[in-house]
RNA sequence: GGCCCUGUGGUCAAGAGGUUAAGACACCGCCCUUUCACGGCGGUAACCCGGGUUCAAUUCCCGGCAGGGUCACCA
């Protein structure tokens, strides 16, 4: 067994230019004397250049939890992996949670406007990377104390002792007699270090006893596991800090109250509560989410999303699609706790800031996302906007992804207000709005330049179409109010053989050609491109005489 | 495989020891309507399985099974 003074000798020649200690530390970042109930939350995204809806999420969680108790939100850039990072990442990262609503009050800023990064607030440095003097001084602490030790294994010998482990059917990992290096002698480790041998830093567990931890959790209750019993690696051979050790010094120094993060995470917790104790520190309230998930298209099953697997969930993806930042917030509250949508349907009008979210009632089984929900909660949230608003979204989304469109309906808002319109006022107000890009296809025809001219008449009335075409615009005064003008198409209708109302048709379906339906469906796809649309009415008055008499004339 | 989490309609989900087991989305039908992606009405559809406790279990317990997660010098 190492003895105590070989314990700080070994810490000394590892750690000996440490320019900090525990206590200056706890000093520098004290408790934030905030009041019962309030809630500290941080993102610890590590910067890969990638999110999707599943961290959007997690995302929101914390915002929503930290805002509603006037809390604060961190973001906290977790580049402990020198591999994996992705230039320009962390821009990508803060402007995308922007979009759907998302600020951080805390820590890593970005101004896109200036395309400035920043640091705001007195807990940090908020990368990791930049906070090895501060992860040192708690290392050196735990190697003095004999709770961590430096391990020479190789990744080969590790290879090899995994292969041995499971020929032997014993569970892999460094742990117990397989943790060589665990009791080295103050010599031994100086001879190593001097061979330059490189070396990581282990945590040292307790031997296995069948004893277990038990953990709060804000969703879950209560978190029961195994303790730990790995000695699992908190300092990597590049001195950078595993995410074990990292989470629970920077979570203890920020003064994190809770810790929101995926159930993925719940197999470390016994190593992450071990770490606390080990420091002397309070464990933060754990809440462990369920993680988002989709079918498989190969397998057939759930599983939770993937960035390599997935790109469609990007966020990108919603944005490019149009999905409005608003429906993705409210989709994300339906999922996140069921009563939201209640509470909806009584607060139609109000803020989802208003909202008070749960950790209690949150579920715990995995969700499946569902795509046509999200679009079904868009349809609604689009409603409650109103049209100027919606013009100046699908305007801001078009100059971004869809420039022909950008330039057609940029020329008149008002006139794209309008549209937008059409059919949402009175009691029964249209729901049929759901993404940009669905809007932009939905109004086309209002554009000469993006209109698509079709003459894919009903079939009974496909051999009149140009007389009734014809005959319509002969009597047509856009002045009409919408009677008059109904009336003359009843009686074109009535002239050319179809009745006058549907349901003389289907009295006498030999008597007539078809009925007035058939005729009007014959205008609205002269004047539209389509067999179905709003009001047609409606659509005439906004077209102008001119386009419409142009389209008509154009068949006859 | 070990450990952990989870099993209520296709999806998200309420729910209680005794209920006709909510609701939303989707789906189907009918109606309204000049069309419709709108609206109205109605409908199909669920407590994973087996034991145990109990007068009574979908609900509590145990065991299976299924799905998920995790077992890295990634987070």
């Amino acid at each position: 067994m190492t003895n105590k003074d070989d314990q700080k000798y070994i810490a000394g020649l590892l750690f000996g230019d440490a320019t900090l200690t525990p206590e200056e530390c706890e000093e520098k970042y004290p408790p934030r004397g905030v009041g019962e109930g309030v809630a500290i939350t941080r993102l610890g995204p590590s910067p890969t250049g990638f999110i999707h809806l599943g961290n959007l999420y997690m995302a929101f969680l914390n915002a929503k939890l930290s805002a509603q108790t006037d809390g604060v939100l961190i973001l906290r850039i977790e580049d402990t992996d020198r591999k994996r990072e992705v230039a320009g990442a962390v821009e990508v990262l803060i402007s995308s949670l922007a979009y759907f609503g998302v600020q951080f009050n805390e820590g890593v800023m970005y101004d896109a406007q200036a395309d400035v990064i920043s640091e705001r607030g007195s807990y940090g440095p908020y990368y990791q990377s930049a906070r090895g003097e501060i992860y040192k001084a708690f290392v050196k602490r735990l190697v003095e104390e004999g709770k961590a030790y430096p391990c020479f294994l190789s990744e080969a010998e590790l290879t090899e002792m995994r292969s041995l482990q499971e020929q032997q059917k014993v569970t892999p990992g460094v742990y117990g007699a397989w943790a060589r290096y665990r009791n080295a002698t103050a010599g031994e480790v100086e001879a190593l270090l001097a061979e330059k041998r490189p070396y990581v830093i282990r945590f040292r567990a307790d031997e296995e006893d069948g004893t277990y931890v038990e953990a709060a959790d804000g969703i879950r209750g209560t978190l029961r596991m195994p303790k730990n019993y790995m000695d699992v690696v908190i300092l990597k051979s590049d001195g950078l800090p595993t995410y074990h050790f990292a989470h629970v010094v920077d979570d203890h120094l920020m003064r994190t109250t809770h810790v929101i993060r995926g159930e993925e995470w719940i197999a470390s917790l016994p190593v992450h509560v071990a770490l606390f104790g080990a420091l002397g520190w309070d464990v933060p309230l754990y809440c462990h989410s369920t993680v988002l998930m989709k079918i498989d298209e190969e397998s057939g099953n759930k599983r939770k999303l993937s960035k390599r697997k997935d790109p469609e969930l990007s966020l990108e993806y919603y944005r490019s699609t149009g999905y409005h930042p608003q429906a993705i917030s409210e989709y994300l509250l339906t999922i996140i706790n069921s009563n939201f949508e209640e509470w909806r349907a009584e607060n139609p009008d109000a803020p989802i800031s208003a909202f008070q979210m749960s950790t209690e009632k949150m579920g715990i089984s995995g969700i499946l996302f569902d795509l046509e929900k999200l679009q079904d909660v868009s349809k609604e949230v689009l409603l409650r906007i109103p049209a100027g608003e919606l013009a100046a979204f699908l305007l801001h989304w078009a100059r971004l992804y869809d420039e022909d469109a950008y330039r057609a309906m940029s020329r008149d808002e008002e006139k794209l207000a309008r549209i937008l319109d059409i059919g949402r006022s009175g009691d029964k107000p249209r729901k049929d709005l759901a993404y940009a890009k669905q809007m932009r296809d939905f109004i086309a025809y209002f554009y000469d330049e993006l209109f698509e001219k079709q003459d894919d008449w009903p079939g009974n009335a496909a051999a009149d179409a140009g007389v009734l075409l014809a005959g319509y615009l002969e009597t047509l005064d856009l002045a009409d109010d919408r009677d008059t003008w109904f009336d003359k198409i009843r009686q074109l209708a009535v002239a050319n053989g179809y009745a006058a109302k549907p349901k003389d048709y289907k009295k006498n379906p030999e008597e007539y050609k078809g009925h007035v339906g058939d005729v009007s469906s014959v205008i609205r796809i002269a004047l539209t491109g389509r067999a179905s649309s709003p009001d047609l009415y409606e659509i005439q008055q906004i077209l102008g005489e001119e386009a419409v008499r142009a389209r008509l004339a154009a068949h006859i």
